[in-house]
DNA sequence: CGTAATATGATATATTGTATCCTTAACGCT
DNA sequence: AGCGTTAAGGATACAATATATCATATTACG
C-alpha cells in the first residue's frame, strides 16, 4: 500500500512540483496545485472525475471536468502525474521530490489486491531485453512504459492470514 | 503493416476460431463470427463502435452497441481477440489458426506510424527480467500483456523515402 | 498601463462502456 | 417431439471517460 503523506511531507512535494515546473518555464497554478495535491494524497489512482469531485468538495468553487483533464495533460507533460491507461486513471508520480530522472522507461505495478501501484524503472536488462525482443520483428522502440499486474507485498502477507 | 486476409485464408480462421470455442465448450455464433471477422479484415486495431458500424453497414438487420461489447468480451475470453487498452481498441489474435499457446505473456508493439500492431511472444529473458524487476519491490506478477510503442519496419523504411 | 500569451470557465457533445430487463435460440433429457 | 434449463442476443437507458469550442480571466512583460 502506497503510504498516506502527512501536511508537511505534502507540503514538500508541491514545493518540489513548483520548482520542477519553473524549471521548465511553466506555472504551478493554484488549480494545478489543486489537482496535483489531491493525486498526491491518494493512496490508489483516481479517474479525472473523481480528482474533479475532491476538487469541488474542497473547496467553495466548482471547477468544470474540462479544467480537470487540461490540468492533467499538463502535469503529466511536467511528469508530475502518469496516466495509466489500463484503468483511465491518474497517479502522481513517486519521484516528485528527488532528483530522480525519467528516461520514458518507467513502469508500473499494479496491485490486484490493493489497487495500489507502485513506480519502478526498468532495469537495464529488462529494457534490453524488450528492446531486443521488439527488433525480432524489425520494431524500433519509442516508449517503454507499461502497466504489470500483480499482487503487492502486503498483499501477499495478508493472503495466508485472516479469511 | 498488417497484411490484408483473402477470403480463403478468412475462411481457414474462422474455422479455425471455431473449433478452438468447441474445444472450450463455445460456441461461434453467427453475429460472433460476424464481429471476428471484422476484425480479422481489419489492417488496424477498432474500436467497439467501428465493429459496430461495419457490422450493420454489411447486413440488414442492425445490432446494438450492447451486443458487441458482450460479444468482444466472450472472443478476449477465447484468445480470439484482444483489447488494446492504450486506446481501447480491439484487434483479432494473430494465433488462431496455428498451433500457438497463449501463456498470458503475448505483448503487443504498436506503430506510431501505421497504426499497425505485431503481436508477440514475451522471450524468456525478457519475461525473467521483468519479474526480477517487480520482485525487487515485493510485487509477484500475476499477468504480462502489455503494448509497447514504436515503429514498425515498413514505417521505418519509407521515413527516409519521400518527403 | 497595454497587449500578447497563458490559463481557466462554461457549455455542448463525442466516445466508451454498463446495467437491466426481456425475448429468442440452443441444449439436454425423457 | 415436448419441455424445462441455460446461453445468447435485442432493446433501452444511462454512466463514465474524454474532447471541441468559444468566452473570460489572469499573468508576463515590454
Amino acid at each position: 500500500m502506497k503510504k498516506q503523506v502527512n501536511p508537511k511531507e505534502l507540503d514538500v512535494l508541491l514545493r518540489a512540483a513548483e520548482v520542477a515546473c519553473a524549471e521548465n518555464g511553466a506555472r504551478l497554478t493554484q488549480r494545478r496545485r489543486q489537482v496535483l495535491s489531491e493525486l498526491m494524497q491518494s493512496s490508489s489512482p483516481l479517474s479525472a472525475y473523481e480528482v474533479l469531485d475532491l476538487c469541488n468538495r474542497s473547496t467553495t468553487s466548482t471547477m468544470p471536468a474540462m479544467s480537470v483533464y487540461r490540468i492533467l495533460d499538463f502535469l503529466e507533460q511536467q511528469q508530475l502525474v502518469h496516466r495509466l491507461s489500463s484503468s483511465s486513471k491518474y497517479v502522481s508520480c513517486a519521484h516528485i521530490a528527488c532528483d530522480h530522472k525519467h528516461f520514458q522507461k518507467t513502469h508500473f505495478l499494479l496491485c490486484d489486491g490493493c489497487s495500489s501501484v507502485e513506480e519502478v524503472d526498468a532495469t537495464e536488462e529488462a529494457s534490453e531485453a524488450l528492446e531486443k525482443m521488439a527488433k525480432t520483428v524489425g520494431f524500433k522502440l519509442t516508449t517503454q512504459q507499461f502497466e504489470l499486474s500483480g499482487i503487492c507485498t502486503t498483499c501477499q502477507d495478508s493472503a495466508g492470514e485472516g479469511l
